[in-house]
DNA sequence: TCGGTATTTCCATATATTTGGAACTACTGA
DNA sequence: TCAGTAGTTCCAAATATATGGAAATACCGA
């Protein structure tokens, strides 16, 4: 029986669409904003960066981070765990590369 | 001596972007409009449209269209030619391909 | 339990976008 | 020259977006 959840569990809670909802004018919103596009451009290494790392590399208030971090996971384009405080943010690579072959492919330059 | 302009000249009125100046969030944005996303996919076909005739297959206003279409060029995504009074309105296909390679078939589905 | 830290949410404000009718411009053909 | 047509521009209204400080929340370690 389990009496608390686990970090896994936890990371259940932020809510994230399923790959078959990605919607490409959606997605296209998303990235049309310099901040984030530039974050996407940054998790495309595949190395999870944190929320804070992220704003402090683009010299944003956390808040406006949050922000934008907020609608780009909601778009489908970026996946949040959590680890405790802290939220480990990474690119969807994969689901982007299985719905629309090749766009991230297109922010990197290849 | 020229003493007025033929047609290829005053299609030179219409400004466009050159191709090393199109920036990919302002690309991004302008596809991050479902009407605007929906005008692209119909030019990949690389049949110019006019724009009374993309008007009328989205069911909009002429001046809602003109709008869009005003953003598309300006972004750099698309070409008005004119004729007359009428504009023939191209996807810049190879422009995007040189500056973005693999981005229309992004749009299109390959 | 408590203090510190990471992040989110709330909130107000400023700015940008989208819409579509009406007026205007530019061109053509008679 | 004039009427008709294609498209753009003007304009106001509605809506959406972006920003960032302050408060709230969630979690950790002591």
């Amino acid at each position: 029986m389990v009496l608390m959840p686990d970090l896994a569990d936890r990371a259940e809670k932020i809510p994230h669409p399923p790959t078959s909802a990605l919607d490409l004018a959606t997605i296209m919103r998303a990235l049309g904003d310099p901040v984030r596009l530039e974050i996407v451009r940054l998790l495309a290494d595949g190395r999870p960066r944190l929320c804070g790392e992220l704003s402090s590399t683009l010299a944003i208030p956390t808040s406006t981070g949050s922000y934008h971090l907020r609608l780009l996971r909601e778009a489908g384009l970026t996946r949040s765990r959590a680890h405790g405080t802290q939220r480990y943010v990474s690119l969807r690579g994969d689901d982007l590369e299985e719905r629309f072959p090749g766009l991230v492919a297109v922010l990197t330059g290849s």
